[in-house]
DNA sequence: CAGATATTTAACTTGAAAGTTAACTATCTG
DNA sequence: CAGATAGTTAACTTTCAAGTTAAATATCTG
């Protein structure tokens, strides 16, 4: 049913999981941006960020186009897609507290939370 | 200053990396569950299983509580925050569409995207 | 054309992540 | 108490991600 979307959001969530290429979304967010400026932004080599353009590329968040002006440039810029489908999964994971979390969290306090009279399961 | 939030979603999203932890979640979604139910659902031996759940708390995502009748067992459940910070981050990013992308491709529309034609994409 | 610039690819090293089996701890049950 | 059950920790192996430097590719500029 949503194997698809399941796939994409763990590419997403993959692709996200370096530090480094989570800030160089934030930077992106901002503008798109060439590959040296996001190099100059980090202090790793400049090929250690092209393959995390790679990664950010290949996993769908990204995308590249050569600049206009000068063809050895490449601006990079966020894709829409795979950020709506994190925000769809967050979603489903929020129904947690929204649906059960009212039953279940009345219950709890009730209880204080810690104590064990049998109440769950 | 927002270095803690920061730091908080890149710990959610290393924790979300490995898509058998972003599966536990989806089962975690739906109720708390004993480890042995998690190992049930992974065709992984139970120590993977119990790492995996100890990198979900680690970094904040899940909370464990021994199971009231029988302490042998231990319950897992979501916790919310890391998840609100996740949307949280995801909303300011979102920001790339809404505020920008309005001007920015309305202008790169009026002047045809690019100087070549067609090899777009 | 020669040299500079921007970025990527290649080749390699290293550290950590994830899996395994075996052993340990704690708790329950007859 | 003996044995079973639930789960974790320990020790180890293997795979892979991320970094590095050096070389390649492509394009611009004088």
């Amino acid at each position: 049913m949503r194997a698809k979307q399941t796939r994409r959001v763990d590419d997403a969530l993959a692709a996200l999981a370096d530090p480094t290429r989570r800030q160089m979304i934030d930077l992106l967010r901002e503008r798109p941006r060439r590959a040296g400026e996001l190099a100059a932004a980090f202090d790793v080599s400049a090929p250690a960020v092209s393959r995390h353009l790679r990664v950010l590329r290949t996993r769908g968040l990204i995308e590249e186009e050569p600049a206009p002006q000068d063809a050895r440039l490449r601006v990079y810029r966020l894709r829409q897609k795979p950020f709506q489908d994190l925000q769809a999964w967050l979603d489903e994971v929020e129904g947690f507290w929204t649906e059960q979390l009212d039953s279940f969290r009345a219950l709890a306090d009730a209880r204080g939370r810690s104590r064990r009279p049998g109440g769950d399961r």
